[in-house]
RNA sequence: GCCCACGUAACUCAGUAGGUAGAGUACUUCCUUGGUAAGGAAGAAGUCACCGGUUCGAAUCCGGUCGUGGGCUCCA
């Protein structure tokens, strides 16, 4: 029999006879230590089976458990295992969807008329457990299309009937373990006994196919690991970030509340809560006006006529809230700020002198969110953006971009996120505006996030209606991604509402328009901030900063001098003169995660001192109020220029 | 909006053969004046989300409404 060589990842060549199987090259390649890890082989770039046949030269790369490859295939592969169970337990009256392996687990979507139970669960598991001690092997096996409807229309499974008479090739993979039969590209695990962790999450609805038009499916959620660890280590770790939840921060250190009686999706901004989003606001204005910014308030609703010529009505009339009559005349509360800033500029002519304007609002708008999509702080129906909106000419776009780009990341810097994915989002198929102008705006775009030297991506087809952008990820602290920053374009608002300005020729032009939030939403961002610094806010960011706590009432009269000083001083503080045990104000103090805690004894009093108590548990030397105030000013000077200083977490 | 689950004092929760409610925390008062994560005692506090039905009787069963949670869909 002829050879066939195999490149392996080091350069190395190696010959094996054609047609042998992965797993017997495995046996001559590699060690039996990587071999028995080995899991699946990347073959010429495309991930196989060990069962695989070997035809022809190749490069041959093992994957081993420990390669997130291979994590994938162990999910995919328990998604397989959970659709096996399920089907025995419940028979025939469960059609199969689909399970593919996804970023932290896997899922199988399910037909059946009775619904899951938690119960259920266990019963699943245990079933698996069944399963995998069986080490059934999965088979691959490839056959027509049209063999494979047959198949799957004897076996009564309608779902995959529907997905394969979609599929354009002729040929078809099923993978079979025990008993199970599944359309699947593969690769699988070899046998079922590598799963040894794994464990039923959650159950949830789901639409065949994402559609919200076709019927509603029951979706069992799992997770799998190679191994027990690794497994509980990620169950702590959902339950660390359930401690960071803001809806629960937020209800501990009384930050906000949403009430039924007010509505759902509105938030209310307790003491606490609102000084944050002061201190958050004022630092905004002020890295604005440091750009050369200028700030506009707009009103909060508008004549609907407005909303019908900006085309928010057309476009996003769904989601906009019902029309009031106001003497007579139909008004509309605004689900959008740039219409307003559109009227502004209208208020007189433009020159291309006075290019380009720079206007930025924290402006809040009203947009009616499906009530199943609203949570917390994160999805809301009345919300603040950080909006701005920039008249530029055509060649001064790149600029502005950039100079966006700049203040953008600054700004994220400044609370720690200098993590981020960023997406350019190209030309959608249903779009306003002619072609020569998109490819000038993305051009732009390019051309600002390469001379600032950013990585992106480009998202095909992912643009506005009325022009391209940019959006930012933000990583948080346990690594989760949100989206905040965008920089759109916009060719539709100016031609719309007929805006221009005179040029060096003295002729009329259309200027462009750009969109940008920085933040997003005021209310997204405090929630995304809440979760990432677990409650513990920075000095420059905590809404009190430092409290007294006083040993006995022996002190009183001082604790007073000391928090009228310190508050003149600009030192966001409160007294707690409770008649308890220091104890017991320290782990108050500590549970509402207050940086500075002032401990104020007699030796305190008789120094004119305070001790510092720091969130982490440590103390700082004892020292005179103005010593302290000073301490504060550093943090917040420091906090505000991104130097994160942050005592005791 | 759709699927599933849930909705008991300010908070966290207990309360299944249907007989008009209980704990801890917080709150108020009193005692205690105590140096780095909960001192003690007493008290007040709930139309058991709302509406309707079944029943002699419903927090508990049924239906509807509202809200919350996990997803799906959507997100200018």
């Amino acid at each position: 029999m002829a050879d066939i060589s195999l490149t392996l990842p080091d350069g190395e060549c190696k010959t094996v006879a054609k047609g042998v199987t992965v797993a017997d090259a495995l046996k001559a390649l590699v060690s039996n230590k990587t071999r028995k890890k080995t899991v699946a082989v990347r073959l010429d770039g495309r991930l196989m089976d060990l069962s695989a046949v070997l035809e022809s030269d190749a490069s041959f790369e093992p994957i081993s458990s420990d390669a997130p490859e291979a994590l994938e295939i162990l999910r995919h592969s328990a998604a397989h295992v959970m659709a096996e169970a399920v089907v025995s337990l419940f028979g025939d009256e469960v059609k199969v969807a689909i399970g593919p392996a996804t970023a932290d687990g896997f899922y199988y979507d399910f037909d059946r008329s009775e619904p899951f139970t938690p119960d259920d669960f266990e019963r699943i598991e245990a079933k698996m457990k069944e399963l995998v001690a069986a080490a059934a092997p999965f088979s691959r096996e490839t056959m027509p299309v049209a063999a494979a409807i047959e198949l799957f229309t004897k076996s009564g499974q309608p779902y995959k009937v529907e997905l394969l008479k979609e599929i354009a090739e002729d040929e078809v993979s099923i993978y079979r373990q025990g008993a199970f039969v599944d359309l699947c590209r593969g690769p699988h695990l070899p046998h079922t006994g590598f799963l040894q962790a794994f464990k039923i999450v959650k159950l949830a609805g789901a639409y065949w196919r994402g559609n919200e038009n076709n019927q509603m499916l029951q979706r069992l959620y799992g997770t799998a690991f190679f191994d027990g660890k690794a497994l509980t280590a990620y169950l702590h770790q959902l339950e660390e970030a359930k401690k960071r939840d803001h809806r629960k921060l937020g209800k501990e250190l009384e930050l906000f509340s949403i009430q039924d009686q007010v509505g759902p999706g509105l938030i209310l901004w307790q003491p606490k809560g609102a000084l944050l989003r002061k201190i958050l606001e004022d630092h905004w204005r002020d890295e604005h006006y440091r750009n050369d910014y200028e700030l506009l308030f707009t009103p909060h609703i508008a004549r609907r006529d407005m909303w019908q010529t900006s085309g928010h009505l057309d476009f996003y009339g769904e989601n906009m809230f019902s029309p009031m009559d106001i003497d007579e005349v139909s008004y509309q509360l605004k689900p959008m700020n740039c219409p307003f800033h559109i009227a502004i500029y209208k208020t007189r002519m433009r020159s291309y002198r006075e290019f380009p304007l720079r206007w930025c609002e924290l402006g809040t708008v009203y947009r009616y969110e499906k009530t199943g999509a609203l949570h917390g702080l994160m999805r809301v129906r009345g919300f603040t953006q950080d909006d701005a909106h920039i008249f530029c000419k055509p060649d001064q776009l790149e600029k502005e971009i950039y100079n966006i780009l700049d203040l953008n990341l600054h700004i994220l810097q400044t609370f720690g996120f200098d993590n981020y994915d960023i997406y350019l989002s190209t030309r959608p198929e249903k779009y306003v505006g002619d072609d020569e102008h998109w490819e000038q705006a993305t051009n732009a775009l390019k051309l600002a996030l390469e001379k600032k030297g950013l990585k992106y991506e480009i998202d095909p087809g992912e643009g506005v209606f009325y022009g391209p952008k940019i959006d930012i990820k933000i990583k948080d602290v346990i690594g989760r991604s949100w989206q905040c920053s965008t920089i759109q374009v916009d060719f539709n608002l100016p031609e719309r509402f007929e805006i221009s300005y005179t040029g060096e020729d003295g002729n009329k032009h259309q200027p462009i328009m750009i969109h940008r939030a920085l933040m997003g939403s005021l209310e997204r961002f405090l929630g995304v901030l809440i979760e990432h610094y677990a409650g513990a806010f920075p000095v420059w960011l905590a809404p009190t900063q430092a409290r007294i706590l006083n040993i006995t009432d022996a002190q009183a009269d001082y604790v007073e001098e000391v928090y009228q000083e310190l508050r003149r001083a600009g030192v966001r503080i409160e007294k707690d003169l409770r008649n308890e045990k220091l104890n017991y104000k320290i782990r108050d103090a500590q549970m509402q995660k207050i940086p500075y805690m002032l401990i104020i004894g007699d030796k305190e009093m008789e120094e004119r001192q305070v001790t510092v108590r720091l969130r982490d548990g440590k103390n700082l030397p004892a020292m005179s109020l103005p010593e302290f105030a000073a301490l504060v000013a550093k943090e917040n000077e420091q906090g505000r220029r991104g130097v994160c200083n942050n005592p005791g977490k």
